[in-house]
DNA sequence: CTGAAAGCGCTAACAC
DNA sequence: GTGTTAGCGCTTTCAG
């Protein structure tokens, strides 16, 4: 009889039946076996399992999966991987779902919905027992894709708007009035803003919105604003500070869209010599660990973005029967004041 | 006639044959417009896409996989999501694998070599055309499914070894040696060093033992040694440094397993009053990016995150036939010297 | 506790 | 260019 193994090409894995021929035992008690389901002897299942191993086999669930509907998989979309905040995020989504048996397949939008819905359709192609997006703002045909295939979607980072059917996340509307009023109530009345990703940010929009809504409510304003196409970082946050800061107007203090663009303005402010929060204050937003470095605690807004990435995960890894009608699970920041405001 | 969609659940989505019967063609044509395979008239091709969209169908990959034998999927195994150097890594193998029309399938083995082995088995049941996984190191249960199965293997990060089939990183060993001949030169001769993950982070070792040896070497000597079982963090370094320099006999140098260690020393020299490096010198390790936030630039070895994950994805993405021998892609690390040496 | 039969949704191979 | 047939490796269901 010739071996089945003679090329090594990925054809010629060997099957349950094979290892059901080494065990001396029935297919389906392999299968069995290897899902742990129903009661198999001691005896028997050690039998399989020493078969399994000297052969080499290796539970195929993509058959699995096609045979039963239902698959450890869960497809997680991210904006992006070079930003803190969302490997954090990952972080707590696959420590949870690991804990739960169940995988995490994924895609990085660069904040955009096209690639997003894209994503969604080739995730949704594993057949994943659910998705992970970012925001609460999706292309119609992700929406509708959603609908049509019933998949549950947990929606994360933000829960200022309605979810397909559930969102964990903090408000950014309040994180940005929040901020507002506690520089107004330290005395700032000119306010400067930066921001980066030009638009795509759809957090940082809203915090912003409420920022400045709630700014000029208490008498203050926006003077200088300033947004980079750019990703995120320490550089461009320092140039675009140097940039409003050399205008002849100056602002009192500079709300800025993240800790990276804050920090990288504190590092402008004290290589110019400028005293913060004397001559300029500094606010940034998430509360990065890498700001206990900075030689001047900034104030900031924490988050808490291991723990949405659990609520998240923890969520999708329930049985679908205990998913409610629509739930917003909101979870709470912190103003951190620090010593640039 | 019975609508199937009826229930809603997992079960009930629709198939190609669904949407053959929308479009009026037959299964087969559905399954090429799908994947793209064939030629197809455009007409048909229309009304195929307008049936699917239609109806919400999404191609079913588990089918498509078990049948043929082949499925866009890559298992990626990292030790750990809370430190940048791996997100970093994971970036430029997600970016990487997509272009290639590819899907990362990840888990994290918090270091372990148990988890990794748990993590392997479950992420080859996936029939992932390739697996990335880090370091040299692996068990011996891995080593022989990788045989047995044949799945192509990349290992990322380290080059100081002989790899299962290929591996992408940098060498350790002259890292270590290296930042050793550096300092020497520089003219230090009594040295601390600072780690954590106690000894299950297997590069860092293999820096310290060639670092180690050639200080020796040069004449120098170790004098203090520190070792945290927590992950690195700023806080770690910060204490582990204060330990260290509080001793009667100081080091004139320290060199740290990385990067955050190496700054949370040197903020614990700057809120003493310690002058760095006229009392004692600071090295790391990586080239993080936030060593520009801090006040003084810290002496470390640049490492190319981004690019071995670019370049372990690649091989990946590339056709099994193209796969050589063994192959070791060394990328190369850069010296650079900061203001703390 | 274990086995036999049927079929999951799709693709390879070949026909037309 | 498009259709037919025969499975892929597994789980469900039902027997015993």
């Amino acid at each position: 009889m010739a071996t089945r193994r003679s090329s090594k090409s990925r054809k010629d894995q060997p099957t349950m039946h094979d290892v059901a021929r080494v065990a001396g035992v029935s297919q389906m008690t392999v299968s069995r076996v290897m899902r742990g389901a129903g009661y198999i002897s001691r005896n028997v299942r050690e039998q399989v399992n020493n078969a399994a191993r000297e052969i080499g086999y290796v539970h195929n669930r993509l058959a699995g999966g096609i045979a039963a509907y239902d698959n450890p998989l869960v497809g997680v979309v991210v904006p992006t991987l070079q930003n803190r905040v969302f490997t954090e995020v990952l972080s707590g989504i696959s420590d949870t779902l690991s804990t739960a048996g169940l995988r995490p397949v994924f895609g990085v939008s660069e904040y955009t919905q096209e690639a997003e819905e894209e994503l969604v359709f080739d995730l949704l192609s594993w057949r994943p027992r659910g998705l992970i997006l970012a925001g609460l703002e999706h292309s119609e045909a992700v929406r509708r894709i959603v609908e049509q295939t019933g998949v549950r979607v947990a929606e994360i980072m933000d829960i200022d708007g309605e979810p397909m059917s559930a969102c964990f996340g903090v408000s950014h509307t309040e994180a940005g009035r929040d901020m507002a009023s506690h520089l107004l109530e330290r005395g700032y009345r000119s306010f400067g803003y930066v921001a980066s990703q030009a638009g795509h940010d759809l957090r940082a929009t809203k915090r912003f919105e409420a920022f400045a809504t709630c700014i000029r409510e208490g008498g203050g304003q926006l003077i200088a604003q300033r947004t980079s196409t750019e990703a995120s970082s320490m550089v461009v946050g320092r140039h675009l500070t140097q940039d409003i800061l050399t205008q002849p107007d100056r602002p009192d203090a500079i709300y800025y869209a993240n800790d990276d663009l804050a920090a990288g303005g504190l590092m402008h402010c004290m290589s110019e010599g400028l005293d913060v929060p004397g001559e300029v204050a500094i606010a940034g937003f998430n509360g990065l660990g890498f700001l206990s470095a900075l030689p001047l605690k900034i104030t900031t807004t924490q988050t808490p973005r291991y723990e949405i990435g659990v609520a998240a995960a923890t969520w999708i890894s329930a049985p679908p029967e205990a998913q409610t009608e629509k739930l917003t699970d909101k979870l709470e920041t912190k103003l951190h004041i620090g010593e640039t405001t």
